[in-house]
DNA sequence: TTGTAGGCGTTATCAA
DNA sequence: TTGATAACGCCTACAA
């Protein structure tokens, strides 16, 4: 005798999308045989395989993946915090992420966190709770609450933080060599013979300004210039912040600047504007980030390129690493920057004396 | 006598995520009451209440949200499905979507069609297996299939087209009016007295460059301008396409040109560069889409600016009020481009004849 | 090779 | 107000 009936579906009634069960019926099957087919798992006899691919075709069936989600415990959804996919800096990198896990099955959900911590630590929360497979990170400098870590530790979710390293979080990290990189951009300017050069930070309490930081004293001390503190401005990677800084620090005349990122570069360069100074006659200037569209407008920026879409594709790589097992020991991938010489630095005006390493002009 | 444990799971081995049913059992409730209280649905005691959040606490219990979706049949999860969004076109739209769905409880799966109908398919397929309640869909120029046709029916998820419309999907879109927006780009070009005006469009089986163009034709015979078919160009919309558009359209000295997007304009550029010509003392040049950087290198480019936030923004509500029922006629929503004058048109050169309504400055 | 039935972690419908 | 218990749609031992 029949044991209860599973579902009391009304059959062809506000047409809810099919399940394995419909399919299962429709073939003359059990629900086995038609998540064998679907998986390719088991072995199903040649006419039973037929039957199931016609039922499914018949019934336009699709798998519920939220279903098979909670079944096998894995959602093959990655999570993407970035402090803000508006800032030309992370649209390459997305997009590599995004080819990378498309490629391996998985999907990306993508979160702005506008490096605010609380709204980073809803997203965190909310990922764990969507059950995400694994989080990219770009983190805000703000630590890590003992309630995170707690969170972060008990989810089993492997994290992979990119371009900016959290004091105590002991996981996979991509980022790129930015000590090396400033220290690159400020020979360069010293060996075209500046010799004041001004430095505008990132906000030091981010791990890869402190590192361009570093390379900047570095490289000064290298080279016998001298540091001087008034040629220096924090600012925090925006456009509004690099103009400010170029308001602080043209009047004082350096011989060049670098600014250590795209957007403040673009602050900085109106704020010459507006005093009516002119790069690269005034003063020479290096930026970080490279951008296809840069070319062709003047100044051309001699810049220090960070491999963006490199970082995106490595940095679901490691993450995928972790989450199939196959690595367990975190791993930090250290990408190196690239200086690029174009005009903004004045390498035109001034370098009659000896011969610089150019990199590939874009 | 009990009836068969639900689970047997071994308290505290390998330490699987808390679920309902352990907060139920350390707060000695049923896990209706938990639910209940998490949900804040129906009344709870006060007791029992206090008891729960304690579990709650105690355990760190965080709702599964992939189980809820499962059985509310409804995930929270927008589609989000773009041509690139490393075309600096996008971010800005894509950061307002994330924003506003993040304001209404939805979170964005993020997928790059790169323009190709085949991924274009794979991803539509997955976002509906996934459940989302809705997706956002900058069209490939390629028509539906039946077999997509078929699907999108079925699956009860709303679609919002996203400035490309697509013949036979009678969904809600969101676009901007780039006819208009054509028009003005011409209409200024024309009034500081440009009389021979190239024009680069997008590829033409794509509706916006299509109404650009006619846009263009539009103003041409407005203004009393000859058309010359040896003064268009069609491209991609990529920058390469400008770059052969410059190579092609400068040799027949334009008076000005209109290109129809950012990227193709930097192409067009280069272009102009190589070939020797300088904008805008040989030719003028007004270009679509506009961004923060662009105030501060030369040529400063007179554009178009297409409201790229709003964009995204709307995209989300309208999404939204289908998902929630709100509305159930399909609805199309126009945005107003907007004229920035700056100097690539050369309007500091030709112009002393009339005033010209001169748009907001970046 | 195929079928049965229990589990994944929720919500929701009934009774109690 | 609470508590059992059936969905939700899939996977997967374990049986047959």
């Amino acid at each position: 005798m029949p044991k209860k009936v599973r579902r009391t579906r009304m059959a062809g009634r506000v047409s809810k999308a099919p399940s394995i069960y419909d399919v299962a019926r429709e073939a003359r099957v059990s629900v086995f045989t038609v998540s064998a087919v679907i998986n390719k798992t088991g072995r199903v006899s040649a006419t039973l395989g037929r039957r199931v691919e016609a039922a499914i075709h018949k019934l336009n069936y699709r798998p519920n993946l939220l279903a098979r989600s909670l079944a096998k415990q894995q959602t093959h959804t990655l999570g993407m915090v970035v402090t803000d996919i508006a800032n030309p800096f992370f649209p390459a990198i997305v997009r590599a992420a995004e080819d990378a896990a498309q490629k391996a099955g998985y999907s990306v959900l993508l979160c702005n966190s506008d490096d605010k911590q609380d709204k980073e630590a809803v997203y965190l929360e909310l990922l764990l709770s969507k059950r995400v497979d694994g989080i990219i990170l770009n983190k805000t400098p703000a630590p890590l609450s003992v309630a995170q870590r707690r969170m972060l530790d008990e989810a089993k979710a492997p994290i992979v933080l990119l371009m900016r390293t959290c004091p105590g979080l002991k996981t996979d990290v991509v980022q790129t060599d930015d000590r090396q990189g400033a220290i690159d951009a400020i020979a360069h300017l010293a060996r075209i013979g500046h010799k004041r050069i001004a430095f505008v930070s990132g906000p030091l309490n981010v791990s890869n300004a402190r590192a361009r930081r570093q390379g900047y004293r570095k490289a000064l001390e290298a080279f016998g210039l001298e540091y001087d503190p008034e040629l220096t401005f924090e600012g925090d990677y925006r456009i509004e912040s690099g103009h400010r800084a170029g308001l602080a620090l043209l009047p004082h005349r350096p011989d060049a600047v670098l600014v250590t990122n795209y957007l403040m570069t673009v602050g900085f360069m109106s704020a010459a504007d507006e005093i009516g100074m002119r790069c690269p006659e005034d003063f020479g200037l290096v930026s970080f980030d490279d951008y296809p569209w840069l070319g062709c407008f003047r100044p051309r920026l001699t810049t220090i390129e960070l491999p963006k879409y490199e970082l995106g594709d490595t940095a679901v790589r490691l993450l995928l690493e972790r989450i199939q097992g196959k690595r367990t020991h975190p791993v930090t991938v250290t990408l190196l920057p690239q200086l690029r010489v174009r005009e903004s630095c004045g390498f035109m005006l001034h370098s009659r004396r000896e011969p610089v390493a150019v990199g590939e002009n874009s």
